[in-house]
RNA sequence: GGUCGCGUAGCUCAGUUGGAUAGAGCAUCUGCCUUCUAAGCAGACGGUCACAGGUUCGAAUCCUGUCGCGAUCACCA
């Protein structure tokens, strides 16, 4: 039984015996740190059942813990706040519990643990990965492994929209001005190639507009006549009519931009356990929607298109089938969703996308509800700011947009231009010194991103490099590399628990920190947030190296105090990995 | 215009179900490497929690309104 509720227990307990009330609830709070105590119990809200005034109410509860509670040793009272101090062996047990549970924080799932399955990146197979991507992609990952962490099954999965009008483009500019280049020809990766190709379309486009709007035309009907844009939805009929040339094509440059996006998941360190590709799916839904008809979820118009009405919910009515028969958007992601739960009987599903999309998801969730699934109250659309420029927007046009591989590439350009300058690293070889510059630069770049709020935006300034010191990933790989050069030193036996040892602030503060990482755990998974478990994280390294650089460890008066300090590093170190490993960040020996 | 989200120190961000004197990092300034890695530690400076009301023992947090920023309101995805 956690202490808490033994307090919990023993307040409600005082409250009878002493006023014959009986208190539903007992309110706890963090003892804060310019006070002496560790768990606070705050007494106003019971002054509504107990008519007396708080600071004697405190004393008397105070007084009873002490009496009753073989945990509690003194208590404080500081206007309606009854601070409680808990005994140096109850946190020497917990720690000592602490230490010899394996995978700390972690829970492992079961047979009956809810299987979800975590959507993110879906990216377009028409251009490269960016920096908005990235910060998908981190997310996306990040939360997998926490919702992992806390208990549950976890599918990670991608949609690749591999078909439709924008891989038309790229095919089209790359048939008319691409004089059979190849990945293996010019040396560029193949997403990279292809995008070349969508830009190409892109200007030629413009041109034709230009030339349609000098000869008098609106630019609607200019966009619309131009000859390059008739030739990409014939490109597209074709496509879907299964024309062989078309097709063949259309598998040879895909194939080049999946190479291309592997190497980039590869350098980010994300995966997949499962890809579905839209040209597999979009024909889903339609039959759900024609059954969804007959029951009277959605109502047919007169042109033929299908509907749905939700102004019951205070939305609007939202298109579901064209009326010539063909799905929209909407429709696939309703057949998707049910297609997900059949292959792999998921009781949940997250969909790490941004929220300029936050409308659809909310008409997709209620649409499936609707339909009558029970599954769908499990959704979640796990909604983040966008990644913003000084200069506003990215936009591939004007060529502000920030490539995820050249970004990689500078964060660890960096890392090792600083590594070199502190010059600490005489036991690496070159291989080494590579590998770890790399741990290092993404480091840096996936704690910047994920230790923001997924909902708010990020304004990310290339000129500004990404820090390295204070509250980033480097600081924490730093510590972690700190703790293992002592644990390299140790030249005694540290196995052993000690039952008797007499604790310190600064380690008494680390256990009560060591103590939350759980619950902490559990938190982000519930709000699909790694940003709670970055700033875990860090506020258990700060505390650490207060502790390091004020107290000897190695070098300590006393065996037992050699003994205790080289677990407590070790055990803070497990939960730097573990922490760290949750938002898909490694952690380097030394550095 | 309707809907949704955001607004906290010069900058970037924390701030649990409402609780004590609103916290970190960067930047600026002081100290600390002949003892375990100074990517560090100890400290100083810095606030009208956008604004105005309300709810109550108590509001950055909840409610209403105003202002500012963003997104969305496609037979695009």
């Amino acid at each position: 039984m956690n202490i808490q509720k033994l307090i919990q227990e023993q307040v409600q307990k005082a409250a009878q015996e002493l006023y014959q009330v009986n208190l539903e609830s007992v309110e706890f709070q963090a003892t804060r740190k310019e006070f002496e105590g560790d768990i606070t119990v705050v007494v106003f809200p019971m002054l509504r059942q107990i008519k007396t005034n708080p600071v004697q109410l405190g004393e008397q509860l105070g007084a009873f813990l002490v009496e009753n509670l073989a945990e509690v040793v003194s208590y404080n009272v500081v206007k309606g706040f009854l601070n409680v101090v808990l005994s140096g062996n109850f946190y020497l047990d917990k720690f000592n519990s602490i230490r010899n549970t394996t995978a700390y924080g972690c829970v492992q799932p079961t047979e009956n643990s809810p299987k979800i399955m975590v959507e993110y990146s879906s990216p377009n197979t028409n251009k490269p990965l960016h920096l908005g991507h990235i910060r998908n992609n981190l997310l996306g990952y990040s939360v997998a492994e926490i919702l992992k962490a806390a208990g549950n099954t976890v599918y990670k999965t991608q949609i690749i929209n591999d078909r439709g009008i924008h891989i038309c483009k790229s095919m089209l500019a790359w048939q008319k001005f691409g004089e059979g280049e190849t990945p293996e020809s010019t040396g560029l990766k193949g997403d990279k190639l292809v995008g070349n190709y969508y830009v190409k379309f892109d200007q030629a486009y413009k041109k034709e507009i230009q030339a349609l709007e000098n000869e008098g035309k609106t630019t609607d009907e200019a966009k619309a006549e131009a000859p390059l844009m008739l030739e990409a939805q014939e490109m597209l009929r074709k496509w879907e009519q299964g024309d062989e040339e078309i097709v063949k094509l259309w598998k040879k440059m895909n194939q080049w931009v999946y190479d291309g996006f592997e190497e980039t998941y590869r350098e980010l360190g994300v995966d997949f356990d499962k890809n579905y590709y839209e040209s597999n799916t979009y024909l889903l839904g339609k039959e759900v929607v024609q059954d969804g008809l007959e029951r009277g979820v959605f109502f047919k118009k007169e042109d033929g298109s299908v509907w749905i009405d939700l102004s019951d919910e205070g939305l609007d009515e939202k298109l579901v089938l064209r009326a010539d028969g063909t799905a929209v958007y909407m429709t696939q992601d309703i057949g998707t969703a049910i297609q997900r739960v059949k292959d792999f009987d998921i009781n949940g599903l997250v969909y790490t996308v941004g929220n300029e999309q936050d409308y659809h998801f909310k008409v997709l969730f209620l649409i499936l509800k609707k339909l009558g699934y029970d599954w769908a109250n499990y959704l979640y659309h796990l909604s983040y700011g966008m990644v913003d420029l000084p200069s506003g927007k990215m936009k591939s046009r004007e060529g502000t947009v920030v490539d995820a591989d050249d970004l990689m590439k500078e964060m660890t350009a960096t890392a090792k231009t600083i590594s070199e300058e502190l010059g600490k690293l005489d036991a690496y070889n070159e291989e080494e010194k590579n590998d770890l510059y790399k741990t290092i630069g993404l480091g840096a770049l996936k704690y910047y991103i994920l230790k923001v709020d997924p909902k708010k935006r990020i304004l990310f300034n290339p000129e500004e490099s990404v820090d390295f010191q204070g509250n980033t990933g480097p600081f924490i790989q730093y510590t972690y590399a700190r703790i293992q050069s002592i644990l390299r030193k140790v030249d005694f036996d540290y196995t052993n628990s000690l039952t008797n040892y007499q604790l310190n602030d600064k380690e008494r503060v680390l256990i009560k920190q060591l103590e939350l990482f759980p619950e902490t755990i559990q938190i982000a998974a519930k709000q699909h947030s790694p940003a709670l478990i970055a700033n875990y994280i860090y506020d258990l390294v700060k505390e650490f190296n207060s502790f390091y650089q004020n107290v000897s460890i190695l070098g300590a008066d006393t065996a037992n105090e050699k003994v205790f300090r080289t677990q407590l590093s070790q055990t803070v170190a497990s939960s730097i990995k573990t922490g760290f490993s949750l938002l898909g960040i490694a952690v380097p020996e030394r550095m």
